[in-house]
DNA sequence: TATGAATGAGGATTCATTCAT
DNA sequence: GATGAATGAATCCTCATTCAT
């Protein structure tokens, strides 16, 4: 199913296999061709440039995340759970290319400002709302829900991330459940009193 | 006094915005100069190259916020406090300069593997040290520091970098508090039933 | 037969010629792309850089005139015969492309010191060889081989590099045979007594 | 005498040692200026461009042979005498500064044809004459005097640029009376029959 | 007068893109 | 359609020369 079937496939596994790993700039055209045997003219008849190449690989695999995580957000459960079941989906993500996960999640900058991946399957996006609906249906308890899911959002990635870039060294599946529990504290937690807390 | 005195001070005022809002592959020499006031050749007076250029205002700037956090980590009082005071050190630092910031947090990826910033002023060497030491010492509660490190640095950085490109409009001082507190439950809130959670 | 044929035979003639004129320094990549006819990248096809370029070139024109020199040096007659021929071959060469020859024997030291021509067809290694042979044999009647082969090599070379350099005016095929036999004289005839000379 | 005594003589003693050890392109200014202790500006108060140091650097050491050069052969003895003591000269300032004397000896084509040593100073020249006076005086016997030059002035020149190349190695001054005699096997030998030769 | 920072034209090289085959 | 040689603008960097101090 995600194995190269046809060359285009081929083309655009290596591409954005390369593009998360070196970095845009840093992958040239006679590279990828190279690398996914065609000849540097082939790339144009599907991309009429190299950024639009990198553009379009960047919008289908976060969009590909974006659907993925929407139908669980849109899902039956508590959303204590369906948070549970995204933070799951990251992970596995991750697994399976953890370059590419971190080129999905972090790379948007590398991108003119006027392209915009849908908005409906931003993950950013996503989560912002999810956030802000399980504050309303009251099971979540936070005043300001964009912050929460900006909070949320950084402390699942971030401990990837780090993983990605070789300076932490777990097996982030197997730190599921403390991500969750750690991601629900802040999201549900009362409120304690200030002096109890310093 | 954040004001460009010398012409050097205004070459590197000049690049490190530059690579902070573009990216290094994105910012030429030409350009540098240009905005700078300067000659090209100016620039190779005080470095022998772009990335030499790049490598060194980078670590400067890391290594002035380690500076300024390894002094707040190691001071007196609770780590709870010390921790609030980092939060507001990180906040006072973006809204200096939004885009340096992300830069110098989320760009050590565009360096070589073998340039490294001194150890003891890398801020997320001295955060996880200092999530360790508060386990340690029975302050916060925690199974995993390095992973309630990592997971720290997300929560407080994100809302920054969200903030940073565009995406997050809100003051992000005015909201210390709340991430101190979600830092706080993250990492002392004792634990809670799973079956009360999902 | 030396005229160019394909494109990769036009770059190469023409850069030859240049280096041979002009010297490498002296040389611009814009220079030999415009005067053979391709753009500066084009060289870039064939060469790795301007540097390999001029090696390559200068290597494999002294190893044909080597591997010419050998079959000569390594035939049959007499050692004085085969050393006529050598001179015929020589000033043959030269008479092709007069700057050409200069460069091919009088570079080597343009070059890095672990730039080696195959010893087996570097002509100066081969007339040193051949001298010495020449002398083992009894044909040559020289108390330093070594020092013969210079002082032969500098008396056939010198004056072509004068003529190429414009400031020798005769036909340099026309000298072989005083150019022959003042080679002779030097390697052959008896010792006369001090007294005789001076 | 030949030791630096004004800063002048130093950036000239400099200069023309690095001239001669890398060649005048590999240069800079700025080297010369550091290895002689003075500033790039001071080198323009004396010349008005790296060229026309390089040339009247040139110039001057080419004309001090010339002149040493012109006191022999103009001398009082036989010419045999002379050109012994001719060779005696050339060994003698190879012996004190092996680069520089092949840089004298074999940089002319460095320069534009429009520079042009003081002829009655011009070492080739010099031996040209001297060779062809030799001639009409009887003494040298040898059809064309310029050939008989330019073979006598290769003979005695590539031993020591071979042994400066780093390509020969002896003591040049011990191997005088082999190239003097050399010299005059080729200037005076009777001619031999050709069967004899070959 | 001496300095050396600053200049900027010029050089080698790269690489996205085109287009003849 | 597919190829990959050719293009040349753009980039980093060098260094002879100038000139303010």
């Amino acid at each position: 199913m995600s194995r190269p079937i046809t060359k285009l496939d081929s083309i655009e596994n290596t591409a954005i296999r390369l593009f998360a790993t070196k970095g845009i700039k840093e992958v040239t055209i006679k590279e990828i061709a190279r690398e996914a045997g065609c000849s540097e003219g082939a790339l144009y008849r599907h991309y009429t440039s190299k950024d639009e190449l990198a553009w379009e690989l960047y919008k289908r695999e976060v969009e590909k995340l974006g659907t993925l995580l929407s139908d669980i957000l849109s899902g039956i459960g508590t959303y204590s759970k369906r948070l549970k079941q995204s933070i799951e989906l990251f992970y596995t993500f991750f697994d399976e290319d953890p370059k590419k996960f971190t080129f999905i999640l972090l790379s948007e900058y590398n991108f003119p400002l006027e392209s915009k991946v849908d908005p409906g399957l931003n993950p950013y996006n996503l989560i912002f709302k999810f956030i802000e609906e399980g504050v309303k249906a009251g099971e979540f308890n936070f005043k300001d829900p964009i912050l929460g899911g900006a909070m949320i959002q950084g402390l699942v990635l971030h401990p990837a991330k780090l993983k990605a870039s070789g300076r932490f060294e777990v097996k982030i599946k197997e730190k599921i459940i403390e991500v969750v529990e750690a991601c629900l504290r802040v999201l549900k937690a009362k409120k304690v009193g200030a002096k109890e807390r310093y």
